[in-house]
DNA sequence: GTCTATAGGCAGATAGAC
DNA sequence: GTCTATCTGCCTATAGAC
C-alpha cells in the first residue's frame, strides 16, 4: 500500500496506445471507433473508456507519446549519424519505415484532419512538427557551418520544406504502394542540399 | 417533351457538388455528412440521394469534377505563362488559392483517407495525381530544354518531388494558418530549379 | 425533385454489477 | 479493471406521398 502505481495498468493502455495508433495511422482519426480498438484487444469498450476516459483523451495521449518516441529515435540520429547529410538520410529514413508499414505520419493524418480535431489535440499536433522543424534546423546550420551542405535562406525554412517534402512524399506515395517512388523523392530533395565536393566524403 | 435533361437538374446537382467539395476539402470525407450538405443547401437529405444515390457516388463525382477543373487550370497556366518558370509558379498559386480558403487540396485529403475509401474513388485519386506528374513532367522536361530549369535525373521524378512537397506544405501550414510559411517554402523549392543565369535572360 | 418518416446500424459514452 | 446492458445521437439509405 506504500508502494503503488499512480495510474491505470501501463500494460492495458499501452497496448490500447499501440492499437490505436498504428488504426490512426492507417484510417484517420475519424475513421476508426473505440469498437475497432476493444474488438482487436479482445476486451469491451467499456474498459477503454476506464484508461482512457473518451477519444479526445485518447487522441492526445497518442501525440503526446509519438511525439516523445520521435525525439528518441531524433537523438539516436544524432547519435550514429557522423555528419549532416547523414543525419538527414536518417530523418528520412525514419519516414521510410512508416511508410513500409502502409501507415502515414500519425501527425500528418491529423494534420490532414485538423479542423475536426479538439482544441488540445490540435496544439499537440503543432507542437510534433515544431520539435522536427527545431532539430532540423540545427542539423542543417551545422551542416552549412560545415561547408557539407548547400542551400539559401534561413535554416528554418528549409527545414520546413523538408517536412513538409517528406510527408507530402508519403501522403502521395501511399496510395501507389510505392516505396521507390518515396525513396526517389527524397534523394532527389536532399541531393539538392548536399554540396557536390562533400558528397564523396558520405559513402 | 422531345428535347429533355438526360439527367438530373444541373443547378441542383452543381450545388450539392460546390459544398461537399469544400466539406470535404475543410473536414475530409470522413468528417461531413449528408445531412451538413443538406442543412446548408436547405433541402432534406433524401433530396440528395436523388442526386447522388450514394455518398461513394457522391465521392467519385467530386474528384471527377475536381480533376476537369484542374485540367483546365493548368491549360489556362500553359496560355498564360511565357516559359517554364512561370507556368512552375502558376502551378505553385493554384496550391496557393486553395490554402487561402482554410482548404485541403481535395485529393491530398483524399489520399490520407485512402485507406477508408472504396475502391472507384481510390482510382479516380490516383489518376488526378497521374495528371499532375504529367503536366508537371511536360514543363519541367521543356524547360531543361530551353536552359531555364536545372535538375538532375527525370523529370517524373522531379515532378514528383513538386507535387509531394506542394501536397505537404499545404498540409502543414493549414495548422498554422500561414500562408507566408507556405509561400516561403514554395520559393525554396521552385528556386532550387531556376537556372540563375537563365533567369535574367535567355540566350 | 422534393418532402416526411423511418429503418437499421454504429458512434461515443455511462451505470452499475462483479 | 473488466464486464453487460443501455442510452442518446448521428449516420447512410430507403419507402412512399406529393
Amino acid at each position: 500500500m506504500a508502494v503503488r502505481v499512480s495510474q491505470s495498468d501501463p500494460g492495458t493502455a499501452a497496448r490500447i496506445l499501440d492499437i490505436a495508433e498504428r488504426l490512426v495511422q492507417v484510417r484517420g482519426f475519424n475513421g476508426f471507433s473505440y469498437a475497432d480498438v476493444a474488438a482487436e484487444l479482445g476486451i469491451s469498450k467499456a474498459a477503454l473508456h476506464y484508461h482512457f476516459a473518451g477519444k479526445a483523451d485518447l487522441g492526445e495521449a497518442l501525440i503526446s507519446r509519438y511525439t516523445s518516441n520521435f525525439a528518441e529515435a531524433l537523438a539516436s540520429v544524432d547519435a550514429t549519424a557522423a555528419d549532416a547529410p547523414a543525419r538527414l538520410a536518417g530523418y528520412a529514413d525514419l519516414y521510410l519505415q512508416v511508410l513500409r508499414n502502409e501507415k502515414m505520419c500519425l501527425c500528418g493524418m491529423l494534420a490532414a484532419e485538423y479542423q475536426t480535431l479538439p482544441q488540445p489535440m490540435r496544439e499537440a499536433v503543432m507542437r510534433f512538427f515544431d520539435q522536427n522543424e527545431g532539430w532540423l534546423e540545427g542539423v542543417l546550420e551545422q551542416g552549412r557551418t560545415d561547408g557539407v551542405l548547400q542551400f539559401a535562406g534561413p535554416g528554418r525554412t528549409t527545414a520546413r520544406l523538408i517536412i513538409g517534402s517528406l510527408e507530402g512524399a508519403m501522403l502521395i506515395a501511399r496510395p501507389y504502394g510505392d516505396d521507390a517512388r518515396f525513396q526517389a523523392t527524397v534523394d532527389s530533395l536532399l541531393g539538392g542540399l548536399i554540396r557536390p565536393a562533400a558528397a564523396a566524403t558520405v559513402a
